[in-house]
DNA sequence: GTCTATAAGGGGATAGAC
DNA sequence: GTCTATCCCCTTATAGAC
C-alpha cells in the first residue's frame, strides 16, 4: 500500500511527515476549526488556536506557515467531505427515494459529527467566498451538474413531480447544514443547552418525510428502517 | 402622532433628532450592513464602515460612540423585521396553506431586500450569538412557540400530516434565508453573476410546492396565484 | 458637527539561539 | 522541533482645536 523509497533504510530527508509532524497537524486543525468557528477568520488569532492545541503560537507557525494556510486546509477538508456524500450516482440503491433519503441523512451526520467545519465553511460563503470561490467553480460545480441531471431524468421518467433540480439541492443543503450552522439558535428555540441525538433523529424524520413526499415520492419512513 | 415637548418653539436640547442626525444615522447603519455582511464584526473596520457612508471614522463614532452599538442596531433591525413576519396568527387569510405560502414568500421577499442584514445576523448565529443570545430568548422564543401552538392545532384537526412543528420552522428558516446567506454558492452553482427576480419566484415555487404538500397539504399553486 | 492628532493595545510573522 | 525576543502594521477610541 505505502510507496516504498529506493533504498532499504527509510529515507527521513523525503517528504514523507513524521508522526510527531502529522499528529501535531491532525491536532492544529481540530483546534483551527473550533476557533474559526467560534470567532471568524479575522476574530481568530494565532495565539488562541495555538492554545486551544496546547502548543506555542511560534511552534504552530513551524507546521503552518501562516493563518491563510491553516484556513484554507480547514475549509477544504469539510467541503471534500460534502463533495464524497454529492456523488449520488456511486451509491448501491437506485431508486430515488433511497438515494435522497441517505443523501439527507448523510448530510445530517456531517453536520452532527463536523458542525465546527461547517460553521466555518458557512462563513467564508456568507463574506462571499472571498478564499474558495474558485474551487467552488472547479469542484462543487460539476458535482451538482452531475446529479441535476440525474434529477431531471427522474423527472422525465414521471418518478417525481415536476419540480427545480436545483432548488431541491440548495434547500436539502440549506436545511441539513443548519442543525450545525444555527445550533445556538435551534437550542435557544428548543430551550436545551446542546442538540442531542433525538433533535438529530427528529430532523432527519422530518426533512426525509416533508421533502420526499413534497416532491412527489410515496416513500414511507418504515421501508427505510426494516 | 409624535411626542410634543411642552412648550410651544422646538427645543432643539431635547432628545428630538435633529434632520441631518436621523439622515446621517441612516446611511451609517446601511453601509455598516454592507461592511459586517462582507468581513464579520472582527474584519470589519470602521474605516471601512466609513468609507462607505462617505464620512470620516471619527465624524462617524461622533454618532454611533462604539463599533459594539452599530453592530446591535443592524442586528436588531433584521430580527425584528423576521419577527413581524412570524406572527403568523395576525395575518388575514386563516387557512393553513395561505398562512405558510405566505410566510414562506414573505421570508424569500426579505432575503432579496435585506440579504446584507441576514448575513450579518447569520455571522452572530454562527459563532455562538455572543452579542444577541438574550435577545433571541426574550423576543424569538415565544414567538416560536406561538405559532408551534397553531401548528399543533393544525395536527390536532387534521388538516395537516402529524409532522414536529418546530422543525418546520428551522426548515423554512433556512431555506429562505439561504437565498440571502449563501447567495455567493447559489450564484456559482447557477453560473450567474447575481441573483435575479426570476431565481426567487423559482425558489417561492419550489418551496411552497414542496413544503407544503410534503406536510399534507392539498395546496395548488393556481389557487394562489388567481 | 467636523477635523487633526495621538494614545493604547493587539496580532501576524520573522530571526535566531538552543 | 521548540523557545525567546521583537519588528511593524493595523485598529479602536479619545482629546481637543475649529
Amino acid at each position: 500500500m505505502s510507496q516504498k523509497t529506493p533504498e532499504d533504510k527509510p529515507i527521513t530527508k523525503t517528504r514523507r511527515p513524521s508522526r510527531i509532524r502529522e499528529a501535531h497537524e491532525v491536532k492544529i486543525i481540530e483546534a483551527a476549526e473550533h476557533i474559526f468557528a467560534q470567532r471568524g477568520f479575522n476574530g481568530a488569532t494565532l495565539e488562541s488556536i495555538a492554545e486551544q492545541a496546547s502548543m506555542s503560537k511560534q511552534n504552530m507557525l513551524y507546521y503552518f506557515s501562516s493563518k491563510e494556510l491553516l484556513y484554507q486546509t480547514v475549509l477544504k477538508n469539510i467541503l471534500n467531505l460534502w463533495l464524497e456524500k454529492l456523488n449520488l450516482i456511486n451509491q448501491p440503491g437506485s431508486d430515488p427515494a433511497t438515494m435522497l433519503s441517505n443523501y439527507i441523512r448523510d448530510k445530517l451526520e456531517i453536520s452532527k459529527s463536523h458542525p465546527n467545519g461547517s460553521k466555518v465553511f458557512a462563513n467564508e460563503i456568507i463574506n462571499g467566498a472571498p478564499h474558495i470561490s474558485q474551487y467552488l467553480e472547479e469542484n462543487l460545480k460539476p458535482a451538482l451538474e452531475a446529479d441535476v441531471k440525474l434529477v431531471k431524468g427522474w423527472i422525465a421518467e414521471g418518478l417525481i413531480d415536476d419540480i427545480d433540480p436545483q432548488h431541491l439541492f440548495f434547500v436539502i443543503w440549506a436545511s441539513t447544514q443548519t442543525y450545525a450552522d444555527f445550533s445556538t439558535q435551534i437550542q435557544i428555540a428548543l430551550g436545551k443547552p446542546e442538540l442531542d441525538d433525538g433533535d438529530f433523529k427528529n430532523a432527519g424524520d422530518f426533512l426525509t418525510h416533508t421533502l420526499l413526499k413534497g416532491i412527489g415520492l410515496t416513500f414511507r419512513l418504515e421501508q427505510l428502517n426494516s
